[in-house]
DNA sequence: TAGATTGTTAATCGATTAACAATC
DNA sequence: TAGATTGTTAATCGATTAACAATC
């Protein structure tokens, strides 16, 4: 448990972690025991040098010649990213996109399960998605409470999206996964990471402008 | 049209614009005619001053002790964005995600029209999402070709990103919205834009576990 | 005029990249 | 041993923030 550099990873390095991975399963799946920091690096189209850093970051030395224990740096990653003790969450808003995110394959993989939708439209309540019921939001706080809830996923209608939140949050959400257009207000305490398709969309068109022009 | 600053806007600053704008959106319906810098970043938990700077690096001015003209920013901001002149994408992947994102409000506002959807599985051939029919793959080339589409949404299975990227690309495809876990790699002159959830989930996992500790 | 708010110029900060000695 | 690859230390780069004179 190299477990010394507890001190603030940077988000930059934290969002690396997952493409890392990915490549490091590839690797294991050749039967390839250690891997330098270029071979991960070209495969990213990222420099060698900030794979290691992002490495040494969160506490995982290599061998000079040989490079990184394929394995132990599987291990090291899963370990940091909490994939191994997997957390509940909560589906807010019982939508296509909550739908569509239940079934993506991988969260399973990567620590989150979740538990239930909710939904304030009374025609919603009580279907299924992908297996889960969709429960009514009025019981939110008694099944957080209840099951240790830590994680919302936030997928209601924009306009629906800040009282949505005010009500994870006085229910003990402490964190919320925001894939609304909305920005939401919280109070300090409470973790937002917001999946922000606005902003992408923004870059997405920027990008390609510059690129034609 | 200040349209002198076409020098690179950096993707820090695009990525904020959508953001001011619904700032901008809401003072609009109050028939606010002004607004200042620090009113729009005391809203978004921003700094006055990256507001100011943001602005002005698409070539907006405001005025001492006025502020900003909320219909001027407006106009500024959709017209930088190319929100006017709507461009024509296909989704390639009919499942879940794809059709959450046709039904996302708010795309077409900003530029975005789904054209069709695309699938290589032939049950999903010949349905309707949202009102679009869903085509066969195969029939890519021949309609990116006649409707000038430049942008591809990919929501397939992560499996089938890379050859279904590399199949939009051989069609004429410029740019690609990414919405699988897999990096996709591309020939130089072809812009992905990724929505990269499990970076975004280990972010969020990362920072709640900060907040507990 | 007085004062709020701008735009400019400079300082800070954090992340990335470069250079290179250490080492298996 | 020779050479590939590491980890360390320093340099660069870009974005954010601070300070403040200009101005409506």
């Amino acid at each position: 448990m190299t477990r010394d550099t507890k001190t603030a990873i940077s988000l930059p390095t934290v969002r690396r972690l997952p493409m890392y991975y990915s490549i490091l399963q590839e690797a294991a799946s050749g039967k390839q025991e250690n891997i330098s920091s270029s071979q991960i690096a070209g495969r990213l189209q990222l420099e060698s040098i900030q794979v290691r850093k992002d490495l040494a970051s969160i506490g995982i030395t290599g061998l000079p010649r040989i490079g990184f224990s394929v394995a132990r740096l599987m291990d090291a990653i899963e370990d940091f990213l909490g994939w191994n003790n997997t957390s509940d969450a909560v589906v807010i808003g019982a939508g296509h996109l909550g739908s569509a995110l239940a079934g993506y394959k991988g969260f399973a993989e990567k620590g989150l399960d979740i538990f239930a939708f909710f939904d304030s439209d009374k025609t919603k309540i009580g279907q299924k998605i992908q297996g889960k019921e969709v429960l009514d939001i009025e019981r939110l706080p008694e099944l957080t409470r209840r099951m240790h809830i830590n994680i919302a996923i936030l997928t209601v209608p924009d306009h629906a999206a800040q009282n949505a939140a005010d009500v994870a949050i006085k229910a003990g959400i402490k964190a919320i996964w925001n894939f609304t257009l909305t920005k939401i207000i919280v109070p300090s305490g409470t973790i937002v990471e917001r999946v922000d398709l606005a902003a992408s969309l923004a870059a997405l068109s920027s990008k390609l402008r510059q690129q034609i022009a």
